[in-house]
DNA sequence: ACCTGAACACCGTTCAAGT
DNA sequence: ACCTGAACACCGTTCAAGT
């Protein structure tokens, strides 16, 4: 009894139950993983000798692994279609895992896959000619608002408990009209903004490049 | 023993204590909040009755209090100079307590100042005359724009373990100039390209107010 | 009224014991 | 090699007991 016939766990295994648990509840946690996978808490360290740690460095990997990233970067693809495409992706392979946003956030990564989504924003951020010393600012704008919009998808609804007398204005703003995919508008919208202004800032560089006005 | 001479906690008390743990520490927890009272924990929950919950409640309200809405909205200010200082304002208020951050995200809020804070921004947006319905997609991208940036700053350094082979572009950004103030310029960057936008939308709107082009 | 201390149901993690 | 179960140090929270 204490070991089974056939092996029970497997990174794997652990990982995939993560996810699902990551995708679903609401809390993650080890006795969850391993309740879900009908075993004892302490079986999982077998497998996953750096712990709860471990387990949310390799649900990043997974998760940011399914963007696919074989659609940019091309010849053919303009900066702007890169960016747009860049947000979009990412951002929707984060909504898909909403009790991972707080355990993905604000960490040292060093993980293939996130080096490589970000590696071509840069790239696309060379080509629209951003100056090399502002690669680190924009991204960092980018970056808040795929997550600001993630997290805004996972946000109860209503957010404000607000009254007409109280707050008029915002009172107003959250009656009117349905406003069919508010989340998705307002990461359009965050795009737009920041790819017109780095197209207005590139209209000011000196044009040391041909074919640049 | 069971009761001091003298009264040892208060709401306020407990609320000065957590609001200096979650500005210093990285965790914010009850027995820590009572170990730096020294008070037994259970004592907190005769005058915090919801728990930890009524505890972070409290919390935004004091941060959000600290931001000082009087230089906003007057008359003479611009729709655009308001939206500027309530992002730069909001931002340092949030900053400022950097574990509170994933406390506040994603919570039904109620409180009297929180509810002034947007409040005030959605009068600015009318004067924008930005559409009604579009009010909740800009606050968003604008509350997305405040939390990114206080996230941004409290993250660790270097936040990519990257290196010139793997990820070449990357490398460069992150070894490109010191760049005084990152996180300062993502947020000013993501403010004026946000009111570009709003500044272009708006040109684009039938002008059935007076004075406007 | 106000605080303590024991108690409970949870965490994550370690480790000796079993097969 | 692989899993269990006891154990430990933590959480948040409740409640009877003391003054």
């Amino acid at each position: 009894m204490a070991r089974p016939r056939k092996q029970l766990l497997s990174r794997d295994i652990i990982l995939e139950a993560a996810l699902e648990l990551v995708a679903t509840q609401r809390d993650f946690t080890i006795t969850g993983i391993a309740q879900h996978l009908g075993v004892n808490p302490s079986s999982l360290y077998h497998h996953m000798i750096g712990g709860k740690d471990e387990i949310i460095e390799a649900l990043r990997e997974r998760i940011y692994r399914e963007i696919d990233l074989r659609a940019l970067g091309g010849a053919e693809s303009s900066w702007q279609s890169t960016i747009e495409y860049w947000v979009l992706a990412y951002r929707e392979a984060v909504a898909r895992y909403p009790s991972a946003i707080p355990l993905l956030l604000g960490r040292t990564v060093g993980d293939a896959p996130t080096l490589a989504l970000y590696e071509v924003l840069t790239v696309a951020l060379t080509e629209a000619d951003v100056p090399r010393e502002q690669h680190l600012t924009v991204i960092s704008m980018l970056d808040a608002l795929v997550f600001g919009s993630a997290l805004d998808a996972a946000s109860p609804d209503p957010l404000w408990l607000c009254t007409a007398d109280g707050q008029p204005a915002l009172h107003r703003a959250g009656a009117a009209d349905p406003a069919p995919d508010r989340i998705g508008d307002g990461l359009r919208l965050g795009i737009r903004a920041a790819i017109s202004y780095l197209e207005a800032s590139r209209a000011l560089l000196p044009s040391d490049r041909p074919g640049v006005s």
